[in-house]
DNA sequence: GGCACTCATGCGCATCTGCGCATGTGTCGA
DNA sequence: TCGACACATGCGCAGATGCGCATGAGTGCC
């Protein structure tokens, strides 16, 4: 089996997690602390701190502490540009979908999901 | 928690497994039929049909039934674009780690891995 | 109909994962 | 040094996953 199959497979399986999503997505707006990532996210502080941990050991995030704060950052933009173009995938799929077999307001309905 | 996100985490979810990225590699070169597939990646045909139906159920893959054969193929190439895309991520950080902090004949070891 | 072939499915087991919860570790200020 | 704060980690449990194995379901040929 070749190795960098297995190795984007970690990768996948670290990103297929909503919760971890979530927190990517917010630091795709900017480098955040971990007790304003649990608040904004609605999570506990100790889970937030475990997902980021194992974002940080795939090497997706990165941290710094800054006092008594750690904060963490996106390492490299072009993991998210690749969740940007599934999403688009995902996005096209569904308004799609909602065109072939479903009333307009269902379709509207859908599209707005994002 | 955004609905779209739960959709992008199940897909990832499915796509998190080696063998299933096995699978689509094959599949990205062309249809094929499940023993065929089972042959190409040495794994048991209940195993392969398993993942396939993973695969189906997250509308990935698509089937076609041909006599006693049913060949499958993906249904949306995009998909593989953005696989292709974060394997290239991958390469380079791969690179990039070879470059940066190891012989010269460990970077080609790593380059090699492809 | 009977048989061979291809694929799908059900089952049991070992393993992994995410979560809440309690607690440990590091840092700052008094 | 002690307490308060931000974060990390260990633990136990419930649920999910992957696999091998045996078996069921659909199809074509005799």
């Amino acid at each position: 089996m070749d190795e960098i199959t297995i190795l984007q497979a970690e990768v996948l399986k670290t990103l297929a997690s909503p919760r971890r999503l979530e927190i990517l997505h917010r630091l795709a707006e900017g480098p955040c602390e971990v007790s304003r990532l649990a608040d904004d996210i609605a999570a506990s502080q100790p889970n937030v701190s475990q997902h980021l941990a194992v974002l940080r050991s795939a090497g997706i995030v990165d941290a710094e502490r800054d006092g008594r704060e750690v904060r963490y950052r996106l390492t490299d933009p072009d993991v998210m540009v690749a969740c940007a173009l599934m999403r688009g995938v995902l996005q096209r799929r569904l308004e799609r979908l909602g065109r072939l077999s479903a009333t307009d307001q269902t379709a509207a309905q859908l599209v707005e999901i994002q």
